[in-house]
DNA sequence: ATGCATGAGCT
DNA sequence: GCTCATGCATA
């Protein structure tokens, strides 16, 4: 029952292209000394080349958090922590079976049982709609726009996962101070094993970043040493979540859309630093991205921020002196004709909480079990992957409710 | 504001 | 094939 969300064939390629292959920095420390970022540097944050991966900046800090989290948790293709899933002991299902035949039959059918509201799951799929197949749903309830919940567009699944994984994710941690205590569920594990010494993580203003802004050529990389927290890990969420806050209220007092804010940086000419999307702009100011992510961009925000506001108290004055110097040119080339827009696959609710439901039972489904949900569902089997792989990338942000502040 | 997607760098 | 940062498209 679903007539599939006609995916439009988008596969073009998802071939790896060649790696550059990074010097590859930091992977070999042991959790014992998290400093690890060799302070390489900042490349490319959001350059308007495009998307871009991940920079050594980033990967140091992700490594460091993966490596202090590999002690209790680190997804293991055979390891069994799927059973540290939201059922805890009161509900668990056993991946393995009695039967091998029978192994996957149970997968999908308990899966299934799950996606009924009624049987014991009421807990987590709250859900009135009943809808199926195409492009489901239709607009008002649903969770997504003005949601102001907690978990905004999560199913209680998700609360209920993050939850979970907080309480196993308890057992012994080197130890730390009080904050952990009273952390997001992300932070705990975060800070885990991470060293906690604060630092001027800051490094606010930064020498390249003036009001003025001429055009410079290339600056791909920058090893600006003062623009990085040599450890990004030490921010302290509490701050970001502060930070976060006053960023878009100052943004919106100055008048400035969330997608002008991203087009700007790269008038800061800050190295490594090019534009960002709308999107992540917003998910900066609404937590929801990674710790380490937040981290990174916060110090280019809050240049950004020190820039816009500077600019505007320049042009109050200037009108103060009556110099009616608008200067406002925009000379906006465009010429692209050529754009097979993307099209965006819509999984049907009713699969979205099977989905859920195989979610929950194992968050790292093989390859083979992907291909036999994707053939339940009637999606492709990149569909479903990409679906796992987004769930658990969204177990993974960050999210506070705006009125927790320590 | 958020769902699905891409791509780099890794394993 | 995974993770992570990020973006297009859309609800």
């Amino acid at each position: 029952m679903l007539t599939s969300a006609s995916p439009v064939e988008q596969s073009s390629s998802i071939i790896p292209t060649s790696k550059l292959s990074f010097p590859n920095t930091s992977t070999s420390f042991t959790s014992s000394q998290a400093t690890t970022s060799t302070n390489s540097n900042l490349n490319g944050i959001g350059t308007n080349t495009g998307r871009h991966s991940p920079s050594n900046f980033y990967r140091a800090a992700a490594v460091a958090a993966a490596n202090s989290e590999s002690n209790n948790r680190r997804y293991m293709p055979g390891t069994p922590w799927s059973k540290s899933n939201c059922f805890g002991d009161s509900f668990k299902f056993e991946p393995n079976s009695f039967f091998g035949s029978t192994i996957d039959d149970n997968f999908l059918r308990q899966a299934e049982a799950l996606t009924k509201p009624e049987s014991s799951s009421s807990l987590y799929y709250p859900s009135p709609f009943a809808c199926s197949s195409g492009t489901a749903t239709v607009s008002s309830s649903s969770s997504s726009s003005s949601s102001t919940a907690i978990y905004p567009g999560s199913s209680a699944m998700e609360s209920y996962l993050l939850s979970e994984q907080n309480q196993h994710n308890h057992h012994h941690h080197n130890h730390h101070s009080q904050i952990t205590s009273e952390l997001h569920p992300f932070y705990q594990q975060q800070y885990a094993a991470v060293a906690h010494h604060h630092a001027a993580a800051a490094a606010g203003v930064l020498p390249g970043m003036v009001v003025g802004m001429h055009h410079h050529s290339v600056h791909q990389h920058g090893f600006v040493a003062g623009l990085v927290p040599s450890h990004e890990l030490d921010v302290d969420p509490r701050e970001l979540e502060a930070f976060a806050e006053r960023f878009k209220q100052r943004r919106i007092k100055l008048g400035i859309t969330q997608a002008d804010v991203g087009q700007q940086l790269s008038k800061l000419k800050m190295p490594g630093v090019g534009s960002l999307s709308q999107s992540t702009i917003c998910r900066f100011e609404s937590l929801t991205l990674s710790h380490n992510n937040m981290v990174a961009l916060k110090p280019v925000l809050q240049s950004w921020l020190e820039f816009a506001e500077a600019e505007m108290r320049q042009r109050k004055k200037d009108e103060m002196n009556g110099s009616i110097g608008g200067s406002s040119g925009h000379g906006s080339s465009n010429g692209s004709l050529i754009d097979k827009k993307r099209k965006r696959t819509s999984i049907a609710a009713q699969e979205k909480r099977f989905l859920e439901s195989c979610f929950i039972q194992q968050q790292r489904p093989s390859g083979e079990r992907i291909a036999q949900i994707a053939d339940k569902l009637d999606l492709k089997k990149n569909v479903v992957r990409v679906w796992f792989c987004n769930q658990r990338q969204k177990n993974k942000r960050l999210r506070f409710a705006a009125g927790q502040s320590s």
